[in-house]
DNA sequence: GCCATGGCTAGTA
DNA sequence: GCCATGGCTAGTA
């Protein structure tokens, strides 16, 4: 696995209950500003592998980016119950459930598998 | 080639 | 609604 992705896989996994966090704003904090379609890829394809908690990644707007309805409907669900509401058109209020890594962020060891 | 983006513009109301 | 974006993988040479 390459830095890039670990860095985004370590970060999805520690954003907590309550809030999310937008593809954009992974893909900086991981080091690369425009990588937010690898994000999405990675999310797409490694989210249950890793145990991701995919349903706190939306996107710039807010708005919940899948469009598979049963996906949807668990996004919002699972969401709701960690008490990020969504409205009618799928999004949640950034200005309340953004979350930002503080500077106390910790990167995995490198022997970390 | 994939992909669950993002940011900007054209064009409508 | 258009289109530039990019790290990675699959698949070919």
């Amino acid at each position: 696995m390459q830095p890039f992705t670990r860095r985004v896989i370590h970060i999805i996994q520690n954003i907590p209950e309550g809030y999310v966090m937008t593809y954009g704003q992974i893909a900086e904090a991981a080091g690369s500003p425009r990588g937010a379609r690898q994000v999405v890829r990675i999310l797409h394809s490694m989210s249950a592998a890793h145990k991701l908690p995919w349903h706190r990644v939306v996107n710039a707007k807010g708005m919940i980016a899948l469009m598979d309805e049963e996906s949807r409907f668990k996004q919002i669900l699972y969401l709701s119950s960690e008490g990020v509401l969504a409205d009618e058109e799928g999004r949640v209020d950034l200005e309340q459930h953004r979350y930002q890594p503080g500077e106390d962020f910790s990167w995995p060891d490198e022997e970390e598998h």
